[in-house]
DNA sequence: AGGTCACATGACTGGTGGGTCACATGACCA
DNA sequence: TGGTCATGTGACCCACCAGTCATGTGACCT
């Protein structure tokens, strides 16, 4: 974690050496990044950066996991709760829109995160990243749990397999999509940022409907889309499991 | 490409060499990598390393693309043709299954190549992977729209979000899949082989079998698998959209 | 024998890296 | 005024890096 001197010190300073840490982890991962180029673009001298930071990862870390989190949860109490009444599915939803609009406000953020769910670095990071993922992997398998008592979610799921199908859902597939439809990734938006001009509401509504659909066949019992299916084998397979 | 003097050596040379890059390259990325340690380990002087490649891209190229894929196409020739008679999704099932092998058997290689589906590093490696990729988005949308006329797998889907989709089930999240029931990551098992011990033909099998379902489910049609459903809807969505 | 050619070698150069430390600055207090 | 303390600073040290090049070596041909 960061020496107090840097909480102490003048907003300003603090986000100019937040932005110059958004711009070298966007790019670089934590083993090719450089405080030589962070001091830099920051303006400050290599000796204060170490007086604030024990290292790189310390400034990784609070960059990805505390003031990157902060700014998610902000975001998400500004756009307000998920939708009232809606299925698991509505929830997602919700959340991959939420996502892929945070990527698009915080492209540096964002990219920057990502190289943790690929390699990340120092075992001291791997670790992080396990424990998150864990962490995770709780939270979704809850409301799978919750899904499935309320006839949204198949009984009959591997519930850890639908946990991580869901997971991926709501990653790397939605992004896969988004580079698909808008041809941009967010690494390039950090650097052209005017490419996310052609990127609308309802083409990433699209982008996300067309993913949750996969999801809800997929997984759910089909008792809200595609109602003519299965009620009989939906029963079948909740007594053969329960 | 590598140098002519390159391909000059004797086997056992470039062997050492392709096993010094491929350590290198299954812990750093390009960017992080070094020329120094590679020559190190292969036991070569410096200057012979300038007289075989390029430089490190080269290498990397040359592992990943050539070495790489060679021993992957040889892997596959061993392991015989798709099952005859199978419709799409088991013929993704065995492509799934013979992928998390090549895994077991080259983990460095297979950990080097990730590096491409992430951040590629220079741009050239950018280029490079967004080529293969569309080449493979190529490949999956062909196999699709066979399977779709042979009635496999639904005619109203989005035939991109599809192919997205099923690519992804097939990396990503059987790589999380993977993660998750055998608890190693195939970077861990490049240091600790013995890890993969534990992991048998049938772990794999019901692996991949759990995503496939799933994919299935998400774009089948549902005439091999739970027979008892849908028929009237599938022709009403048929007729819809064509 | 002499000559040519492909390959091998590692010292060297110019550059960048991380991390430290002796010193500077300036606010605040006695 | 003098003293203290938190913070700022960048020159400095040593390690590592990429890429080069003058020199070596040995096989093969004439």
């Amino acid at each position: 974690m960061p020496k107090p001197t840097f909480h102490n010190l003048p907003a300003a300073k603090r986000q100019r050496i937040l932005a110059a840490a958004a711009d070298e982890f966007s790019v670089h991962s934590l083993q090719s990044a450089s405080v030589n180029r962070v001091v830099k673009a920051a303006g400050i001298a290599k000796g204060s950066f170490y007086q604030y930071f024990s290292g790189l990862d310390d400034l990784y870390r609070h960059l990805v996991f505390e003031h990157g989190t902060l700014l998610k949860m902000e975001a998400l109490k500004a756009a307000g709760p998920p939708p009232e009444g809606g299925d698991f599915f509505d929830t997602m939803t919700y959340y991959a829109v939420q996502g892929l609009r945070f990527g698009l406000a915080y492209p540096r953020i964002s990219a920057a995160a990502r190289h943790l769910v690929h390699g990340a670095g120092t075992p001291a990071m791997s670790e992080l990243a396990a424990e998150l993922t864990h962490r995770r992997r709780l939270g979704t398998r809850h409301m799978l749990e919750q899904a499935i008592a309320s006839g949204a979610v198949r009984a009959d799921v591997d519930l850890d397999t639908a946990a991580i199908f869901t997971e991926q859902c709501l990653s790397t597939t939605l992004d896969a999509m988004f580079r698909h439809r808008f041809g941009v990734d967010v690494l390039e938006l950090c650097s052209k940022p005017e490419l996310a001009d052609g990127i609308t509401d309802a083409g990433i509504a699209e982008a996300v409907d067309l993913t949750m659909d996969f999801l809800r066949r997929a997984i759910g019992t089909g008792t809200t889309e595609g109602a003519e299916l299965d009620l009989d084998g939906l029963l079948a397979s909740v007594e053969n499991h329960q």
